[in-house]
DNA sequence: CCCCAGGCACAGC
DNA sequence: GCTGTGCATGGG
């Protein structure tokens, strides 16, 4: 019956917005909107809603989904416990730091399901972000296991699980939109549904993670990063991708701020 | 028409 | 080890 649960978090320094539009996986299969200022997404077998309120400085969240343990989860997954007085004090080494800080408020690093940031940064790769969200979204509407309402109506698809993905041919993948990484995906789905078990690897030290994380094809120094980073929490982690790379030869190398 | 996008595997040194 | 190249696809 329909009993949903809501509950509430008062947040500081979190944006939802620079939250997601910035760079996590959950920003290619969850759905931000920007007028609501509500981000929907599936976890497990729900659909968890996030209403965000205020702002960076004082803001406040409100959860519905029908898990009694959602409040938890969503304060893991937005790293609403991290301390962003003291992680801001540490990075604002120059003007330009303290410029983003100041810009970008509330921006934080956020915690997913590992073969969720698997298949989202393989994906990735020499890609764009409007093509990421289209191939990650087709490939979640079309794999993914139904997510039912009080009714039964289907209101949503859960990501599919490595063995859902593994059944999945690369032609599947290539009418996703993927690309030459349709093969990447199959071979990953293949091989972390059967050869390697993606949990147990998250009680490794980042170095060894990431090896064994490059042992998936498709998944090279950059990925790895972004998923020891955004799937497993590993702070050590620093994705550098084109744009990183470009920032800071412009900043640090050339120009001067 | 060209170039590029949140890199990667692979070949050839 | 290091460097160069091809790669599916769509938008600018």
């Amino acid at each position: 019956m329909a009993q949903e649960r809501t509950s509430q978090i008062t947040t500081t320094h979190f944006d939802l917005r620079h939250t997601f539009e910035s760079a996590n996986p959950l920003t290619f299969f969850g759905d931000y909107n920007h007028g609501e200022r509500t981000l929907t997404y599936p976890a497990g077998r729900t659909l968890v809603k996030v209403r965000f309120f205020g702002d960076s400085r004082k803001g406040k969240l409100i959860i519905t989904g029908g898990n009694a343990g959602l409040k938890k989860e969503v304060i893991a997954r937005l790293r609403l416990n991290d301390d962003m007085e003291k992680i801001y004090a540490i990075i604002a080494t120059d003007s330009f730091m303290e410029h983003a800080i100041k810009k970008y408020d509330g921006m934080h690093v956020t915690l997913n399901n590992p073969w969720e940031t698997t298949v989202c940064f393989i994906i990735s790769q020499y890609n764009n972000v409007k093509r990421i969200r289209k191939i990650t979204k087709s490939i979640v509407e079309r794999f993914g296991q139904d997510i039912l309402d009080d009714n039964g109506n289907v209101v949503a698809k859960s990501f599919p699980t490595t063995a859902d993905l593994a059944e999945v041919t690369i032609k599947e993948f290539m009418e996703c939109g993927a690309g030459f990484r349709a093969r990447y995906l199959k071979e990953a789905a293949e091989y972390c549904s059967s050869s390697m078990d993606l949990d147990k690897i998250g009680r490794h030290d980042y170095d060894s993670l990431k090896e064994e994380l490059m042992e998936i094809k498709g998944v090279g120094d950059k990925v790895a990063d972004c998923i020891a980073l955004m799937g497993y929490g590993k702070l050590e982690a620093f994705p550098i991708d084109v744009w990183v790379k470009r920032t800071m030869e412009r900043v640090y190398f050339k120009e001067r701020t």
